[in-house]
DNA sequence: TTATATAACATGGGAAAATATGGTATGCAA
DNA sequence: TTGCATACCATATTTTCCCATGTTATATAA
């Protein structure tokens, strides 16, 4: 392991995707992981209709967590781990920064000519620019309401 | 980690913005930055028309504790991460102390050519000084009225 | 205290580097 | 050969870096 620096995905970034399914890393994202690796892994969200990436540690240490508490954990999300493997693939970049991703993936994320990469911290989402506006406006909205703690005001002005 | 010192961000400065949306970060926040890291995190305020910046200690602190949560697959831990650093962002800043803020930020606070920094202990904020004119007028009422032990005096200033 | 010198800071402009993205060539397999 | 996927090249744009200058703050000496 290198030095434990923080290496967070952040940030909202809209990039073009060819007919070829080539799309940039944004380069911020490229600098995490040139960091500690050389890919990432994206696989389909179980959730959502949108791709989700990280780097293999992370489901190197959910592949761990799952070990050592298999009791713990419901068959549902056994099962979901499955699917999660099973579905996962690495990505690496090539000179100029771009992944090219499959069909499958940029199916269920309905993604076309347009992706936005959405940092969520130890990973990240790729998004259909629509699809993506809804879901952030949804999330807003059920955060104040459910969180109170985070929006201690009722709101200025 | 070094020596933990007391690192609060306080004060309230007034710099300019240029066209680039280039502001110098006050010089006394620049010096807490550089003790601890190079860089700081700036993201909506979800609560006020301003922007919000911090270090990535706080962030990473975040992401860690939604990792040992065990709880992988839940919907809210998923919408929170999304929220937060979908929306924050890594400001490095140059070697005469400048950051370069993004539209999505500056619009936010709707500021356009000066930005106020706003000391708040481990965050600041960057208001419009016309709004932060407004906010820290309701703040003094609020406080004046909510808190009378903290006004023991007639009224200060 | 006042005046002057010195250092630190804020800010404007332009050059250099990095990034995103379209196109072309190359290699492999059907 | 043809189709497909990957690697390489070119360029417009954006971002970052560097230098110059005016301003403010600090220190020193009269």
């Amino acid at each position: 392991m290198a030095l434990r620096k923080t290496f967070l995905f952040m940030d909202t970034i809209t990039n073009k995707v060819d007919a070829k399914g080539r799309v940039s890393l944004p380069s911020d994202y490229r600098a995490i992981v040139k960091e500690l690796s050389t890919e990432i892994v994206c696989y389909r969200s179980l959730t959502s209709p949108c791709i989700e990436g990280c780097l293999e540690d992370l489901l190197d240490k959910l592949a761990t967590d799952m070990e050592n508490s298999l009791d713990f954990f419901s068959q549902t999300q056994d099962d979901l781990t499955n699917l999660i493997f099973g579905d996962a693939k690495r990505f690496a970049f090539d000179s100029t920064g771009r992944i090219v991703l499959t069909e499958k993936l940029l199916k269920h994320a309905q993604i076309t000519d347009t992706a936005v990469f959405v940092g969520k911290g130890r990973k990240f989402q790729i998004w259909n620019p629509e699809n993506w506006e809804k879901e952030e406006a949804r999330i807003r909205a059920e955060v104040l309401k459910n969180r109170p703690s985070l929006a201690p005001k009722e709101n200025a002005q």
